[in-house]
DNA sequence: AATGAATGAGCATTCATTCAT
DNA sequence: CATGAATGAATGCTCATTCAT
């Protein structure tokens, strides 16, 4: 960095680490502005680069937000996976795992909430459909070892399980949390471990 | 109407009649536009109005939409209480009550799906409160109906149920109506269902 | 204007006089600007209007230009069939017409030489018709006139000849105009007169 | 080729072969896009180039293309030059020829249309400069041979000639080339030519 | 109250050009 | 010489909101 021009990228790994470097910068500027409308401008600044070279990783904007959602979706899996990869693996102990990683990581919500806009709108459909297939093949990973956990579970019942379990923290999220002026008739964070843990119960007293 | 203008509304309830004129007329174009992205020119030209008219009744288009929302939510209240007083109420019958409302409302998913994001940005503080106030207390109502229903729930357990049930459903609808391309990994209409119905059992099965 | 904002054009009287009046400011800043590249900016300023204003009156920057050329076009048209009116009306009397508007116009080149494109790409098919239709009216009126000046034009000949004018000029123009950094091989107005007399002579000559 | 570079040009020849095939490259891709709206990008792609290299070449995009008009132009003048050292060289034979060059390369037009654009803003005096004076020089020594051909014509008025054909070619294109919806008042080929040669026979006619 | 003309902040994206490698 | 990553100025257009009529 000479002058002012930033170093360059050109080996193909430090391509795709010039990548991570920007969905990173993106994750922290997420984490301060809780509405997640950060322009292509401020996302450049925070990254330390032309907004031109946003373009040089990301088909578009909308591209770049969901590589940010789709690295801490990655996450929350590899989260949830290790603990059901431990020898006393349980319901709770699993939302417990995952609803920690949620606690810090805030700005994974309005992400996921505005996951399914961007996908329908702003997003080509190739990238649309990578990111699918990656959620899903977790989801199917994931899925299988809760089945082997719950025998009780038909194929695709723990995918299922996990999905519903996504969806109630979100929903849950999106109607509740407390910058909605909602503390008359807020939920109470119990109400999301106690919800999931109903899900996870469900499943697990499953008779085939 | 001598000049092209509207008949004015001047009597309180002339007033309250128009704004639900409105409303009406954007519920109808949500359901013609699935992504809701419906612009305060369209929403006008729906409902018969000039432009200016509609912020004589809202004071910005998201606290419009948030009327629809609202008027929505209060249908679906309607419709489950009704299902619930029937004499022979059971979770199943609720949850089919409330998933007809919805197969009938598409409208309903977008709308509510961008509700956090309204009332985080877009609505007055008194408009957000309003709206939560009035749902709050159909939870209440609704709720403790619940809470008669199954006697192992204890106070809020039935609320909670609710808004649970209401979380899950956006929240899917978020992951996995066929637009986003998730075919492969896709929720079938029945996972939602059972899902429900895990939920309602599992609070109907609660002992104190 | 009290407060800084523009009267308002209510009746469609004032409101075509406000295109008229756009349509004006931008012809004076083409005039000033030989480039004729000016931004939409630059137009509103001039026109003192914002910028959003200018797309109440036209649906896009080359369909506001595009009706500058076509006012110009119309112009000239008079300036022809005035010269064609005229008791002694000669090929040498039309030329000197057209050309001493053009003298006056110098806008007029740039704006002729960007129509191609802009037709191609930016303006609406409706507009781009309209546009055509006008001035192929003018065309055959001003051409139908040329034929009973000289009877040995066949039908279809005289607006012909006009079109041939038109592009000879504008052709010139385009390879000879000073700006060019021609000046070793420059042409002399002359040769434009001279070479447009050419075509109109052998108009006036032809014999069925 | 060790790295994916181009063999380097080195020695004078090496770099003006290099320059003409990206001038070859552009001709070919224009002739592809009859918009000419080629970004370098494209244009480096199409000569197998990176982007940097064009401009190792040209100072400019602009001054690129300027070359690639240049080329073609010159290929007009020998094409003209041979119908005129033929022994029964006429007005018609000539105009033909030219013609049949511009049929085989319908890429001519939209530069030469652009051309003034080009040269007004984007490229070097000294370019625009040296393109004139080799366009300069072939239209004397051409010009020189038509005077001998008829010798009515005074000196100039060869050149003269050459430049008006060329100008009413290019206008007309503009005017009347069908993508401008021009149906209705469209110019037939045949006008072009009667055109041309009502200007080259009003040349011929000259008596001194 | 109703209207709709006027406003102008806001923004993603492109692309010619530069320059570190 | 060749490369292509980085740059960032440049810009047309939208649309929620205001306010003169």
């Amino acid at each position: 960095m000479t002058n002012g021009q930033l170093q360059r990228a050109r080996a193909p790994e430090d391509k795709s680490e010039r990548r991570a470097a920007i969905v990173h910068a993106a994750e922290s500027l997420a984490r301060r502005d809780p509405s997640c409308t950060c322009s292509v401008e401020q996302l450049a600044r925070e990254a330390g680069l032309a907004k031109g070279t946003v373009y040089l990783y990301f088909r578009s904007r909308e591209e770049m937000l969901l590589a940010v959602h789709e690295k801490q979706t990655h996450e929350i899996f590899d989260v949830i996976e290790r603990a059901l990869a431990a020898t006393r693996a349980s319901a709770r102990s699993v939302v417990r795992a995952g609803l920690r990683y949620l606690k810090a990581h805030p700005e994974f919500y309005p992400l996921a909430g505005n996951c399914r806009n961007m996908l329908d709108t702003k997003v080509s459909t190739e990238a649309a459909f990578a990111f699918r297939a990656g959620i899903g093949k977790r989801l199917q990973t994931s899925g299988a070892r809760i089945e082997q956990l719950y025998p009780g579970l038909r194929p695709g019942e723990g995918a299922a399980l996990l999905m519903n379990s996504y969806a109630l923290i979100i929903g849950l999220w999106q109607q509740a949390d407390p910058p909605l002026c909602l503390r008359p008739v807020m939920h109470r964070p119990e109400q999301l471990t106690a919800a999931l843990l109903d899900l996870w119960e469900a499943a697990a007293g499953r008779k085939r």
